[in-house]
DNA sequence: ATTAACACGTGAGCC
DNA sequence: TGGCTCACGTGTTAA
């Protein structure tokens, strides 16, 4: 009477992919539905539960669609199951809250120093992030130099 | 004959927060399975199925463990709701994405750009979170000049 | 044969 | 009242 089981071709995986067996399943039911009505005493009761059941399969899709959507946002999933897509999904904000946490904390570590120092210490408050340009030496002399480096050898004089 | 609805205390927020109700249910559980297992003909059938009702129940309680703690992991959840918590989480990690891309283009840029320039478009390739260092000119070219400034003078003369 | 993962229908609580 | 959201047990499929 239940689980008419024909058409079980859903896996997750087919499920999650390609969405079909709604309309199916729509006229499946509407046919028993209409079988039931004509036969059992009471057609409001029968009805309502053909309405909870619709429901309860949309909120079903739903969450699925939600899940997939999840997933797609995810990098690196390992094992398609629900539970370590959620695994996952949780690792991998934690992780971004680290690295977040890591920059922050490298830009009040750049904000707190002063910045007269000499300049093995100037090379070292850049951040990890910046560092690949280096500002080398040469760069900011060149640069000085570019502009106006007479004019500040006379002011420095 | 199935659910056995006593106790039906847990509506979402109550099994969220204390998972109580378990221990008791395996008690029912056993007790149920013991008294089928005198009745039916074949015990092996009944006991297989208490089997799944068990590992189907710690599976249910493993995917609610899973959302509750991204819930935990995602601020200004909205709505307590499963689809809600899926949906804030996917939008939440967009966002941390976009922030992440704003961030590398921002250094992307810096790293482009020759540093050749004058003074003040010098200024404006520092990106908006290291901005508040400044990396004046004043201090470059105490750095330059505390370092070995007359050393570079006769290089480039 | 055993197990894990899933979708389904159903009843119950809350608003 | 009806419309939600949820947990539950069950049957099925694949490894």
């Amino acid at each position: 009477m239940e689980n008419f089981g024909d058409e079980y071709k859903h896996y997750w995986e087919t499920n999650m992919f390609l969405q079909t067996e709604e309309l199916d399943s729509w006229g499946l039911d509407e046919a028993l539905s209409g079988y039931y009505d004509s036969s059992s005493p009471d057609g409001g009761t029968s009805s309502a539960a053909s309405k909870n059941i619709a429901s309860e399969r949309n909120r079903r899709k739903k969450l699925n669609d939600r899940l997939f959507a999840l997933r797609a946002v995810v990098p690196n999933i390992s094992k398609m199951d629900k539970i370590s897509i959620l695994k996952d999904a949780t690792e991998y904000i934690q992780q971004l809250h680290e690295q977040e946490k890591s920059i922050k904390g490298e830009i009040m570590e750049l904000e707190s120093r002063k910045l007269k120092n000499p300049s093995s210490d100037f090379e070292q408050e850049i951040p990890v992030l910046v560092r690949s340009k280096k500002m080398k030496t040469e760069q900011i002399i060149d640069y000085v130099s570019s502009r106006s480096l007479i004019e500040v050898i006379e002011d420095k004089h």
